[in-house]
DNA sequence: CAGGAAGCTTTTTTT
DNA sequence: AAGCTTCCTG
């Protein structure tokens, strides 16, 4: 293992730790993916067998990229690791341990929005009033319940939650977990939670299942340890309980994820549970510039609760953090798009080095836009995936109702699409009849003549024998074969192929790209499940992120920060440092929350190697109108001894290459005019449209919401005639005639 | 029952 | 600003 000369003495430490519980606290940019890797080498050099290790990462990708990485040491036994996800790799056990627990070997995986669907339907069901019960409180409270491990009945049974809920308003949500707890089981599906959640049943209740993979895994090791909620951290504890050789990496600093359950006390119960642990510290950071480690460092002093760790670098001392301040949003984009051109071109750059960090996803438009028109190629991560499209999603949930029929949330999503009459009413009527009959709403689906009549039950029945004719294919075809098959005669691709508009060609294009993917994993000779219940398992799991950046070309990468959480780029540009946004609004009401914001800020800087910007707006768009905006208080926190300040106007006009910028570009940064939204007018009582047909340009008019105006223009295209009007309150506005209501004034 | 328009809510982050 | 739900009309 010469590999070993190329690690530091403490890295070298932990990669050579064997046997017994560890505890590795990495900072950022210490290496701690490459003590992994070697660690996993190290131990299967040592005679341990792969199939021994478990390896648990936080995404898909980072697994797949830390197994071709071990790849490269130890050679095609890498292959044979089990690594993964929490979601991916305990999905998979409970797959093949289903029975044990009550649940169909292909049980369907519940993402976000069946879940709130489901939520949304039961409360409507139990005629509860929707405003109070909206499905993201409702489902945030049975989420973080059960990564709690708190089942329905601990929930219905516990005082303080119960008081909790009544204290809020919301004495019923342990009565709704219940009824989607068993909605869910009757469906043969699971959601994320439950993924983890009954991994621990199974763990609990079959001592003989949990004996079995203690004694597969011998070795555990667990990834970004500190967004482990108490859900996998039992998981772990339990797993690890034979053999005691397990090993956590984290660093408390960089979490981010307490909204999702993630518990800081993970770190303090490990130490708790092994008194015998060994403890390695990684602190030399061998990412970034002086500058960018000292200024993260001293973010971070701010918080108070935090572990003892001394983060270093011997890197270069780098260029000063540079601080942006925009006017607007827009102007923001465009500066920082201008600095990428710039940068790039005067440094021989790729813009593969340039990634654009922001706190939500709605701020990726402002420099879409801004990068579009300076024709960047660039790339978003996360936000909408490739799988949340809403043809994509009618074609998986009818693969999905070909695995498992009894996939409520799937059946509710096709039983009329494409439409074959059975309409809403119908809908509800099936699901009150299964509820009436407590079977399976399939069944009612199979014998619908017997309890709706000829006429819409044997639109229903026909649709179930479509089903089950799929079923039968799906028996022994691959997952390609059958979705082929079910495209086609599910009327999906007809009714796509019908509209020609633009984004309809869109919408058919994404079912072939589809079925293309399906056409790749099922060639895919490392996957030995073929079958279409298998692929459907795999992309529950899979997110955006986990897309392989196998693009054409070089390109920005934009995402979240939450997103970039692990990777690094050269240059960062770290955008809306702006009070309400970064800390989030939501974040300022505990010191707990403000101190994750602050974390997460540290996760930020940390991205960047060589220079960091950090920007903000003073005014900006939110939710269609315009707000101002101040800068944030973290850019406070930075000791200011690593900062350039740099203005998007006025500044001094200098040799940087802002001023340069906005000189240049002093035409496109004006301010763009904006819009008055709201007038004062208001239209009397006796306000009556007045004939347009012969409206023209110079005509006085007065319209109900925006009062008085002139026409300046006449615009008919077609059938729609539009008129450009100019008011005196509301400034220019386009109006269809044939739906804006006018009166004339000659 | 379907299609279209108006109205209403939304944005914090994700497996 | 946009998507989604609801309401209205044919």
């Amino acid at each position: 293992m010469d590999h070993l000369n190329l690690l530091n003495e403490s890295q070298r430490a932990a990669v050579l730790h064997i046997e017994g519980p560890a505890m590795i606290i990495a900072g950022a940019g210490s290496g701690k993916t490459r003590v992994l890797t070697y660690r996993i080498a190290h131990l299967i050099s040592q005679g341990v067998d792969p199939f021994n290790i478990l390896a648990l990462t936080f995404t898909n990708k980072a697994a797949k990229e830390m197994r071709h990485r071990i790849e490269k040491v130890i050679g095609n036994e890498a292959k044979n690791i089990w690594m993964g996800t929490f979601h991916s790799v305990f999905s998979r056990i409970l797959r093949s341990e289903a029975d044990k627990i009550g649940y169909p070997k292909s049980f369907t995986i519940y993402d976000t929005d069946d879940s709130k669907t489901l939520i949304r339907n039961i409360v409507k069901e139990m005629n509860l009033d929707d405003k109070l019960y909206k499905p993201n409180v409702v489902l945030g409270r049975i989420s973080s319940a059960k990564n709690k491990l708190i089942s329905v009945k601990q929930y219905l049974n516990d005082a303080v939650i119960q008081a909790d809920d009544e204290a809020a308003m919301r004495p019923k949500i342990g009565k709704i977990y219940e009824m989607y707890q068993s909605r869910c089981f009757r469906a043969g599906a699971m959601d994320f939670d439950d993924l983890l959640f009954n991994t621990n049943v199974l763990f609990k209740d079959h001592p003989d299942a949990l004996n079995k993979y203690q004694n597969i895994f011998k070795f555990v090791m667990v990834d970004e340890y500190q967004d482990t909620n108490y859900s996998q951290y039992l998981i772990t504890r339990k797993l690890a309980a034979q053999n005691r050789n397990v090993v956590v990496v984290g660093d408390d600093a960089q979490s981010i994820y307490a909204f999702r359950g993630a518990d800081i006390q993970n770190i303090l119960n490990f130490e708790r549970d092994y008194p015998e642990l060994q403890v390695f510290k990684l602190e030399q950071n061998y990412r970034s510039t002086k500058n960018i480690v000292h200024a993260a460092n001293s973010v971070i002093k701010n918080n108070q609760a935090q572990l003892r760790k001394d983060v270093f670098t011997d890197n270069e001392q780098g260029p000063l953090i540079e601080v942006i301040k925009a006017n607007s949003d827009n102007e923001e984009g465009k500066l920082v798009a201008t600095t990428i051109f710039e940068e790039k071109m005067s440094n021989h750059l790729s813009y593969d080095d340039f990634a654009i960090l922001y706190r939500t996803n709605a701020q990726s438009r402002a420099m879409e836009e801004a990068l579009r028109r300076m024709n960047i190629k660039y790339k978003i991560i996360g936000g909408l995936s490739f799988y949340q499209r809403k043809e994509i999603k009618d074609l998986i949930a009818y693969l999905r109702l070909t695995v498992n029929p009894n996939d409520e949330q799937a059946l509710r999503r096709v039983i009329n699409y494409p439409k074959r009459g059975i309409g809403e009413t119908t809908e509800q009527k099936i699901f009150v009849i299964a509820n009436d009959i407590n079977h399976a709403v399939w069944e009612v689906v199979m014998n619908a003549t017997e309890f709706l009549g000829n006429r819409v039950g044997t639109a229903i029945e026909n649709f179930s024998i479509m089903i089950r004719d799929f079923a039968r294919i799906a028996e022994n075809s691959d997952a390609f074969e059958v979705a082929k098959h079910v495209a086609k005669h599910s009327g999906i691709v007809d009714d796509l192929y019908q509209d020609k508009t633009v984004e309809g060609l869109a919408r058919y294009e994404n079912i072939q790209e589809l079925l293309n993917g399906i056409k790749e994993y099922v060639d895919d000779p490392e996957k030995e499940d073929k079958s279409l219940s298998a692929f459907l398992q795999d992309i529950a799991l899979i997110t955006d992120a986990d897309t392989k950046a196998d693009d054409d070309g070089e390109f920005v990468t934009l995402m979240t920060i939450h997103s970039a959480k692990g990777l690094e780029f050269k240059n960062v540009f770290i955008v809306g440092m702006e009070e309400n946004l970064f800390p989030s609004q939501m974040m300022l009401n505990s010191r707990a929350d403000l101190e994750e914001e602050r974390r997460l800020f540290y996760v930020a800087i940390t991205r960047a190697e060589k220079r960091l910007y950090l920007t903000y707006a003073t005014s900006r768009y939110q939710w269609g109108n315009l707000r101002a905006c101040e800068k944030s208080r973290f850019l406070d926190e930075i000791d200011p001894k690593f900062i350039n300040f740099k203005y998007g106007d006025g500044g001094v006009s200098g040799g940087n290459v802002f001023d340069r910028v906005l000189q240049r570009k002093s035409n496109l940064l004006a301010p763009a005019p904006r819009k008055q939204v709201a007038s004062n007018y208001t239209a009397p009582a006796d306000f009556k449209a007045s004939d347009t047909s012969d409206l023209a340009a110079g005509m006085k008019v007065e319209h109900p919401k925006f009062g008085f105006g002139t026409v300046s223009k006449i615009d008919a295209q077609g059938n729609s005639i539009k008129a450009i009007i100019n008011f005196d309150e509301v400034g220019e506005k386009t109006l269809l005639l044939s739906f804006a209501k006018l009166k004339i004034h000659a």
